[in-house]
DNA sequence: GAAAATTTATGATTTACCTCAAATTTAGGT
DNA sequence: ACCTAAATTTGAGGTAAATCATAAATTTTC
């Protein structure tokens, strides 16, 4: 059990010293979640910092009915980060789209490590930052560009950052992937279908190819 | 000077040694600009963080021709900060809106206040929090409201965390505020003169004064 | 394993917003 | 103070994308 958290936390711990290693295994608890299940609402207190171990993770906002998916995580990744020092109540609400392991470890004890382990302080401001990168691209995606850039967007991230492959079965609903481009779902679906005949991926329910990266890449250039 | 240091710098430094103070001004200069120059360009190199002591500072990107801002930053703050430990590449640019005055620090500098005075850190990972939950604000006004609803968030934002008063000239081209709000100057313009017909709000040039609040906030609420 | 619910799909209609165009006002430079 | 450039304003027309409606396919539930 030990092993396994400090297999999977290694890399945000390079220099964690034993007192401090006891001190995350004492204060965490190892959960699990089935594809659809709720792991944080939207104004919640935000008294813990989930680590996702294993599976995908959406995080998203509501807002009159209709959700924005503002992130997918993946292994290896804290969600919750930027509740800390904040208000201290979730602004965002996370669901799991497969199902997935994750460690949920108290808030305070992740300000400890931040107090007393500079090093994992700066991976902390690393991740926060690559995070605020991330947002910066979506919001030029949602914003800039019109249906057949942001889906094309989608698709990239989905097979380079999330999959990191050509071919994935991307378990994301059609309504999920018109959440996460802020579009409906019907026209999510129509480009999805004309991506398909025009031959720039593969589509086959949840599954995709893509065939042609360089002309997803000049749909997201176009906008 | 260096008193002028302390006092701008004070609620980033409650337990600042003096050889960090020290080290801080040796690695830092004073720089002045006009309305309109240009602080940063996106992608250029991120190896300065810059402070805002005096004035208005835009955020924004640019992306075929048109500009978002993604952020206004008034004294006190910090610009760059999202480039530490990330890419070391500036992913926005940043220009005056007013004649500002600011410190450039040493990116270097502020990562070695970063490890060696974990209140700093804390600080830091506040303040960066604080500006992601405002761009989450930004990207649920952007992509989930029409027209009314986000010049109703741009106002309230406006008179509420920059100059928090119900009165302001609000320095903002109608382009600025249009590249704030995601849509056309033509769409800008037409919503402040139906929200002035409206008595939402009074508007003579840049002067603008908030008449009801409420209605904003109902206008920011339905979208 | 049938019924219910959700997801996917497609076509027709509506609309919110952009683009274009042209006039007027304001600001900047010498 | 003048000239030029930029910003503001208003109207008309076009269109990208949402909404609505309805059906088929898939998944979930008991």
């Amino acid at each position: 059990m030990i092993q396994q958290i400090q297999k999977d936390f290694a890399p945000w711990f390079d220099k964690l010293s034993e007192e401090q290693l006891a001190k995350i295994v004492e204060n965490q608890v190892s959960l699990n979640y089935n594809k659809g299940e709720i792991l944080s609402k939207q104004g919640g207190f935000a008294s813990h910092i989930i680590f996702l171990s294993e599976g995908l993770i959406k995080i998203y906002k509501e807002h009159n009915d209709k959700n924005l998916i503002l992130k997918i995580v993946k292994p290896g990744e804290f969600i919750g980060l930027s509740s800390l020092y904040n208000k201290g109540i979730f602004d965002y609400s996370a669901a799991s789209i497969d199902s997935s392991k994750v460690y949920s470890i108290q808030a305070e004890i992740v300000k400890y490590l931040i107090r007393n382990n500079s090093d994992f302080a700066e991976k902390i401001i690393g991740q926060l930052n690559q995070n605020t990168s991330q947002y910066f691209e979506r919001i030029m995606s949602l914003t800039q560009k019109q249906l057949h850039g942001r889906i094309a967007d989608a698709i990239l991230h989905l097979s380079r950052e999330i999959y990191e492959s050509d071919t994935f079965n991307m378990l994301l609903t059609r309504r999920d992937l018109a959440d996460f481009c802020g579009m409906s779902t019907e026209s999510a679906i129509r480009i999805l279908k004309e991506f398909h005949n025009d031959r720039i991926v593969n589509i086959d329910g949840k599954n995709m190819h893509v065939i042609s990266y360089q002309l997803l890449e000049r749909l997201s250039e176009v906008g």
